[in-house]
DNA sequence: GCTAGGAATGTAACCGGTTACAGCTGCATC
DNA sequence: GATGCAGCTGTAACCGGTTACATTCCTAGC
């Protein structure tokens, strides 16, 4: 690995004149500029990382911090191809880098029922390595978890957590929007018996998903019923679960619109296990348009969500803070009903 | 954030001492050590990282190079998000981080036709960061950018590529007995016209795969066919192909050993277009694994791999070469064949 | 011709640790 | 009581950059 040193050695300046050339090249001749940067060009040298993160006390990379829930085992994340994929691509045409931070297992297993094994953990690493910023993915319902991420004055960045701070912002889809779109489409089919699974409580988008089925009912004109609604928690089970519930009711539903299309196929399986068909006696609608969506027969209509949007808006908002030091808006993604089989026509 | 001098000043030592005490615990006395750490739980100082790579010249962070393949959009890892957490888990415990690596999209640009994007930039990047190693996911088909990785001399595990060197080695699954197993287990069902639809040229464990596909023929006492042997590319879409091509034939299988549950769903959806019905009229054997296996109509009977053992297996393994210098055998994880309906009894 | 001010560069003090080497202490050995 | 050695600790030189400040040089303005 050649050094600055030799550079500046080579060209006869000092290493101060070279670091210029990398950092503020517009303070250097015209001349020296050019020599500097041939030279570093024919010797392949780039500013070493650690140093440079040392000395400027930041470095070019960028924390993840994600975390599998306890209390959620086997959840896994419905796009995480997409989004590591955007954030990466996003962050390198900044030069960024993605740290996947993991704090030592023992702090899990102190606290088994808390999601993000310890925010105060994450904070201090990250100073540690001067990271220029946090990318946070939601693993479970901890809200008082992210507060401390955004009152730690880092530019912080959560994907489906709503987080409020002078440094710190989030990206999510259209939730509400995208279930309303859903509900509608089933009411312009004829269904006025419409039911919904829900997710989790506590979850923003599961919050987010209902709002959206209620004011999707609202607008189509048709009243909502509490009986029309179960709580799930976007595991498959759940939406099994809730739909046999919904279809012991006296007057069932004809619809469902699921919060997840994991819950959405286990409705799908309920409806087949209690003799209904789909879509001719019940209308399912999910939500993620996972991989899984368009396979299972009849193939789920759902509401996409931009997937590779998420990372490339997470990257922005974040470089944005990092740059300018103030935290942009939240940015709620647009989602697209996609219809496949599952509610007839 | 409090650093080394000051805990050496509240405790009347030098920084060394205070360094020693998080590195060499056994150099300094008791009595000295357990003031230093105690000063230093209560005022939360840990050693901070920038400044321990640079004097170090090693990092406490790992490299994960991961690029998409150009010539295979769209394609996902059947398993990512369990092999990160893996990765994630194994590595946390000794300390490490996992860094994605992510060369600037215009080396992408100019090579559209490389997998990986320039293995020269991912060296240069892991030496400027004093990353203590790499871990490689295969992405496409690329053997002399493995080698260029191989070759530096870097601490190197790669994941489904056979990679050899003083301080390189892999891990994958047991790829053959796997596809042997499977195509024993069909022909143990009466099945004696199995034709396979591989992977692609030049993948190694497509290669491994097929070559399992004919030991296990062998060992069934079925002789091998050219004509019940199709290429894939691990997609559905060639899947579906490569069945409509073998059930074209004058004398067509009745069953398949497709090289990946892709490929076996579009198998099934080619059969199905086809007027035949699985298991009755053509038995289907995937390899994977993945989620949709058990949701497609009839459930997938496959070969599963050992998701999180990757993870484990290719931490341990990089953990090993950085703590000792050399490179341990490859590793090679045991597969298991799950049944399930598509093959019938 | 003299000076003010701006551009270009060098000097040196950082950033916050690690570690080779040297020095000091105390105890066992002769 | 001198010697040797082991154990502990301090000193100072790194690791490889960045940047505030000082210095030099040159030109425009009076």
């Amino acid at each position: 690995m050649v050094t600055a040193r030799e550079i500046a050695q080579l060209c006869g300046v000092s290493v101060a004149t070279v670091s210029r050339v990398f950092n503020r090249p517009a303070t250097v001749s015209a001349t020296t500029r050019e020599h500097v940067e041939r030279v570093a060009r024919e010797l392949d040298f780039s500013p070493n990382e650690s140093a440079r993160a040392l000395s400027r006390q930041q470095s070019a990379m960028v924390g993840l911090v994600w975390d599998t829930d306890h209390r959620r085992p086997g959840w896994r994340h419905p796009f995480l191809q997409d989004l590591l994929l955007g954030l990466k691509s996003a962050l390198s045409s900044h030069g960024y880098h993605l740290l996947m931070l993991a704090t030592s297992d023992d702090a899990r297993d102190r606290n088994p029922g808390v999601s993000l094994a310890d925010p105060v953990a994450y904070v201090s690493m990250t100073r540690r390595h001067h990271l220029a910023g946090l990318v946070l993915i939601d693993s479970g319902t901890d809200a008082d978890a992210f507060a401390t991420f955004a009152q730690s004055g880092l530019p912080c960045v959560a994907v489906d957590v709503a987080l409020a701070g002078p440094r710190a912002t989030y990206v999510t889809s259209d939730n509400a929007g995208g279930a309303a779109e859903a509900v509608r489409h089933l009411a312009a089919l004829g269904h006025d018996r419409i039911a919904t699974i829900t997710g989790p409580r506590g979850n923003a988008p599961a919050a987010a998903r209902t709002e959206g089925y209620l004011r999707g009912l609202a607008e189509a004109g048709l009243a909502a019923r509490d009986d029309f609604m179960v709580t799930g928690d976007f595991y498959r089970e759940s939406g099994f679960v809730g739909m046999r519930r919904l279809l012991a009711r006296k007057d069932p539903p004809t619809a469902v619109f699921a919060a997840s299309d994991e819950m959405a196929v286990g409705a799908l399986l309920a409806a087949r296990s209690a003799g209904l068909r789909v879509p001719a006696d019940l209308a399912v609608v999910g939500f993620d348009d996972i991989e899984v969506a368009s396979l299972v027969d009849p193939a789920l209509t759902t509401v996409a969500q931009d997937k590779p949007g998420f990372g490339t808006a997470a990257a922005g908002a974040l470089l944005a803070m990092i740059e300018t030091g103030t935290a942009p808006d939240p940015v709620h993604l647009p989602t697209k009903l996609v219809v496949r089989d599952s509610c007839g026509t």
